[in-house]
DNA sequence: TTGTAAGCGTTATCAT
DNA sequence: ATGATAACGCTTACAA
């Protein structure tokens, strides 16, 4: 393996020579610079990142921070998609991903503190917002660039993109309650995520502006997976209230929402309408296919990866971008009809 | 940021020492142990990595190589599935993941080098095999150690991680044959990809042994992508003999097929029958539910970190793993019927 | 235009 | 049981 004073010692100049001239320093003649790279390629030489980062204290790769494990994160496709965006973008720019993680919360802190106190990153996509959250704590008093996807609870100076929540979340009640349902349940992510907390708002809100009344027994709280959806739509099946439609904030809960009412026997939309979040590539094609709230995961991720980029690199332009939503209609909502 | 020399100090010892004390080196005195540690966590001290790496010439990271970009890569839920499986096994052993990639094929090269004679990783896992692949000899004359997914064309001491293709598509292709299917499509990847030279054998094979005649017709190559495989089968579809079932060798490109097969009015599995490769888990919420080879591709990626991260702490076991592979019967397929 | 030397934060090899 | 010193491979003042 090739190191710059070998390539120095054979060319037959000085180390820092050699270096000047892999960063093409003006200074050093054309000449030289020949007789070097010619050396390089013979040897094969390639600088060694390490060393290089030791000195420049930059490493060019950037920290990704899933929520609880990669590994049951990744089974929903938020996050690759998420992933994509920001693939995209940093690549773009000549940015190495990280990916780190664990199980437990102090799992969770110790990957955070050898990823950026290790120096191994220049910054940090933190891949979801919840309120207490001690990583972002730690994130804070780091003195590190960080982006979060989602918004902060208290957004003091954090930089993040986001969806506006809870005017989707209004939207997609809204258009279920146009369609003349009443009893309308929620079938949401855990409270403590901020993305849960402000869906839940708009939700709330289109009842209330509607005289609706908002009951307990139609809203869920699980996590984001599909097992996890048919559990809590199985819950809402067995409380008194029957609803005529349900809202589940992540596609893949409303795949198990989907095979919890088929199991019952009643049929989508015309027992229960149903819409979800986020879009998921393949929710066209289940049957029915499943009308979502398109969230643009894919923007998001590019946006927090240009965000935390700016940042890493000192250009700050924006601390913060709302990512548009569109509802994209299928066909697993109907009219009410009274049965 | 606190560094050792700067801890030395304020305990009054010197930096070797405190370089002992964090690898709790038997030496050192209690007393002096807990002093030093006191003062560690005073200042808040975390080793950094970089330096570290740099005399130890270990970064205990994993490089992940994409086939082309991990923009468009990540559209398939196989590599997410699959990296879940590595992540959770790399994680449990103290490793991270660095991803990188590239589009051109002098990027991706290019890439490789940044990581391995930037001597940003301590193994590769390679996501792909496929022949003449520049990737793959880059890295054997690299000296590092290095898994791929997929069969390597001549596998001549390279670790690697595959299902017994030949055998899977066979089977899959003997149970469409079993059903009384006389002409079956292959909607397949790309030839140079080992996977799909080894699923168009078995099914070669398949049809060889039951007398049927293989039709080039019936056979296209495309991306692992739902668009591509909507196109190819749209050809299929065009072509002068009507196929009464058809083999995906990917879900993603199944679902694709069958909006295609949607669109001329054509009913699955009564007109045709389709079955396809990997059994993503969205496959089962599909109308009708889709048939799939399932792969285990979740097992896949952990054999591959296992088998790579044993490799690189020299404790190598074998060097290869076929890991089973199994049809998952749902709605997709049905008899034949003469119409 | 080029060379010398210090330094990045560690670890490892000698000494003591 | 602890300290000095060199080394890892590179960059960057400062000299020349």
């Amino acid at each position: 393996m090739a190191t710059i004073k070998e390539i120095a010692k054979k060319v037959g100049v000085s180390p820092s020579t050699v270096s000047r001239v892999i960063s093409d320093d003006a200074r050093i003649s054309e000449e030289t610079k020949k007789k070097v790279r010619k050396i390089m390629e013979e040897l094969k030489y390639h600088p060694n990142a390490i060393a290089r980062s030791l000195v420049s204290k930059s490493t060019k790769t950037i920290g990704i921070i899933m929520p609880y494990s990669a590994d049951q994160a990744f089974m929903n496709p938020f996050f690759s998609e998420a992933l994509r965006g920001i693939a995209k973008c940093t690549y773009n720019q000549g940015y190495c991903l990280l990916i780190t993680n664990g199980v437990t919360k102090k799992e969770q802190i110790n990957s955070v503190y050898s990823l950026v106190m290790g120096r191994r990153v220049d910054g940090i996509i933190l891949m979801y917002s919840k309120e207490n959250d001690p990583v972002l704590k730690e994130l804070q008093n780091m003195d590190i660039p960080f982006c979060m996807i989602g918004r902060p609870v208290d957004n003091k100076n954090i930089t993040y993109v986001d969806n506006d929540n809870i005017e989707a979340a209004y939207k997609a009640t809204e258009y279920l309650i146009e369609k003349g349902h009443k009893s309308i349940a929620l079938l949401n992510g855990s409270m403590n995520l901020t993305v849960s907390a402000d869906r839940y708002e708009g939700y709330k809100k289109a009842l209330e502006e509607n005289n609706l009344s908002l009951n307990d027994e139609l809203i869920v709280s699980v996590e984001f997976l599909q097992e996890d959806g048919y559990k809590g739509m199985k819950k809402i099946l067995n409380s008194k209230i029957k609803p005529s439609a349900v809202i589940a904030t992540d596609d893949l809960m409303a795949y198990g929402a989907m095979r919890a009412i088929g199991e019952i026997g009643y049929k989508i939309p015309e027992d229960i309408s149903i819409i979800g979040f986020n879009n998921i590539p393949l929710s066209e094609f289940l049957f029915p296919p499943l009308t979502s709230v398109d969230i643009n995961t894919y923007q998001i991720g590019a946006s927090a990866a240009q965000l935390l980029l700016e940042n890493v690199k000192g250009e700050v332009r924006a601390n913060r971008k709302i990512v548009d939503t569109k509802i994209i209609y299928r066909k697993s909502v109907c009219e009410y009809k009274k049965s």
